[in-house]
DNA sequence: GATGAATGAGACTTCATTCAT
DNA sequence: AATGAATGAAGTCTCATTCAT
């Protein structure tokens, strides 16, 4: 038992590794895929950013399709889970939403690499790489408008519509500033989302932004 | 100068059936790449697709990467000549912006392949095949909002970031719409863009010539 | 008899238009191979320069080699041909090599396509196409050369190894020359060889130039 | 500090690995390139004779032009420190001459496939690959008979058309000898040239150090 | 005769993946 | 465990030659 236990002690130490070293390529990875994308990226560039040979590669990832799928899947994991660990689920929907889209902008200044792995990736490829991604994603916002119409929170449009014009606006944002350096401003997306997409929608109870309040 | 009429003759036929084989292999080309993205579809795909030989795309093209920008500039040179023609510089700014998206629309409709290669595409590499084009595209729509935000039709919000998010918002309807086989509602996509950013922006005294109601 | 002797002629005036036509292919080829060597000149090259079709080389050419094998041959052909008129074989030997490279440097100027295309190509080429010209070039030469020693003119050395030793030395010359752009200068070899190889050579009784002692 | 001297141990082992294939792989190119010269040599057949795959030429080499460059260049830098080496700079300048023509036919014999790949090839592609080896290559013999004509040495003639004169005369006895598989007669060559070229331009009074009498 | 569109073999090159050490 | 040498399939492109018109 005791055998056992060293066994399993040093297999989790092993683990723990051999967790630590995938992370490692992974992070090497997202870097060189954020730079070149993922076809004129190559194993051996890979290697050579994570300090390994390539052979080692082989090692902890099938190939490079596994790799690159793990980033997208890792993208989306944390996305998600930042944003629920943010918001209150017992906010108003559009509250919560934008809470979430503040959790996601922060998200991809912490991320930078990964982000615009996403941001600049052929959106076949994503999709072929992580099946449905686009359809989960967007399904959680277009979920929490539906509860602002059901509410009358905001005017009655169709949910999943709503949901997509939003990320598009924001995908389309946060390409456009890093691409013309201005990283910075990220964090102002989020308001331009309120100001011109959502607060808009709200239906009388929260008084519009054409009205007295403006901004 | 019989022979020379001749000779014209033959040269016209010849230049307009080079032009018609050019034209034939671009369609073909633009199917593949809508399909596959660019670094997937290999010569030999486009050759089959076209009915030809391999070694014939190199007759008409100088490769594969003229191929692809010929169609990239067909489609953004053909976009910007639709919305020219359609749309009245007389109109109010706002009236242009919409009527520009209608064209738009409509030219996407019309070129389901060259749009979905646009819609399907790494952003990188549309930037490195036609540089600028992004600016372009936006610099229309931006200078439409500047006059109107001067004219005070709409409020005074910067018009670049506008820009960008009613056209990311767009890009992603089509790419929702399309991948999910909802191509015939392509046609929604002007009336939600007004109906969700453009009038909310509109100042309150003047209500928009698009329909008095608005809703 | 009279149809007989019309097919005859009729037959004799398409030889010679058909001789006249390969003829000015081979000097829109002749062009061709000198700026660009023979692998780098392609057909379609050869067929613009001389202001047909592709196709229409291949009725008068079995093909790329032929082409270049009857050029090369034309060239070995009438340098000996233009060497021979001229030199009067009842001269001293070592007059009658000046004779011929005085006549070769002269057909050198005449036909520069042909002498660039001879001395920018590889040898083995050359001598792949028209097997043993190497030999049958130094013949001549070094025949004479061997009569000079024969009758005591010049001493004696290996008069094969004299004849490569010319022909090189003349065949860098040109090279040289052609290639810094002073082909005007072309004509200063034959004295050059004379001074510094052949009047060396002879023995007492023509002194040479070097004083009176010659060796 | 033990591990650290393992790995530079063998990463020492590595390169000189490396080193050793890449060697490998240049000899069994100009073994190549010398018998088909450089455009009928495919990557292929280097990769048969050096008996590895044609994908690991790559490894070694950016392609088949560095492959080919690497050996031009290794000619003449070995060929030009042979002779620097063996040649005093204090002997007379004719003496040096001569000495160089040595120690250059004794290095075509020592590689004789490097030889003839410059020997056989296109002068054009030489010159393309390896810009103004020419020059560099007549400097060198001209400069020495410049000297040797100020100093009262030689006649005075035109010292670099001389150069080109000798180098002519040289390259082609050896094109000569080799393709007739006399390759045992190269060392015949440095006497031809002195016996026949240079001896005759001395001036009378000064013997040559080389033999007293000549021949 | 005359054309040039069409073919197809073959060249160079890249790179994900495997495997002996 | 770790390496990187090695492979081989696949891709882009060229061009001599053929052939329907």
């Amino acid at each position: 038992m005791e055998v056992n236990r060293a066994n399993g002690e040093r297999s989790t130490w092993r683990e723990r590794e051999r967790e630590r070293a995938r992370e490692a390529i992974l992070h090497a990875a997202a870097d060189t895929f954020a730079e070149s994308g993922y076809v004129k990226t190559s194993m051996k560039e890979i290697a050579s950013h994570a300090g390994i040979s390539v052979g080692m590669l082989y090692n902890y990832f099938k190939g490079k399709e596994e790799i690159y799928r793990e980033l997208i899947e890792y993208y989306f994991t944390h996305l998600q889970e930042k944003a629920t660990a943010a918001c209150n689920p017992d906010d108003p929907p559009v509250d919560q939403i934008l809470c979430r889209i503040r959790s996601a902008v922060e998200f991809y200044w912490e991320n930078r690499s990964l982000a615009m792995m996403y941001v600049n990736e052929n959106p076949m490829r994503l999709e072929y790489m992580v099946k449905g991604w686009e359809e989960k994603n967007r399904g959680v916002i277009s979920g929490l408008l539906s509860s602002a119409i059901e509410r009358g929170e905001i005017v009655d449009e169709d949910p999943v519509v709503l949901a997509a014009l939003i990320l598009g606006a924001i995908h389309r944002l946060v390409y456009v500033l890093v691409k013309e350096g201005n990283e910075k401003d990220l964090d102002t997306i989020p308001d331009i989302i309120h100001r011109i997409v959502l607060k808009p929608l709200e239906c009388g109870g929260r008084p519009s932004a054409n009205g007295e309040e403006g901004r």
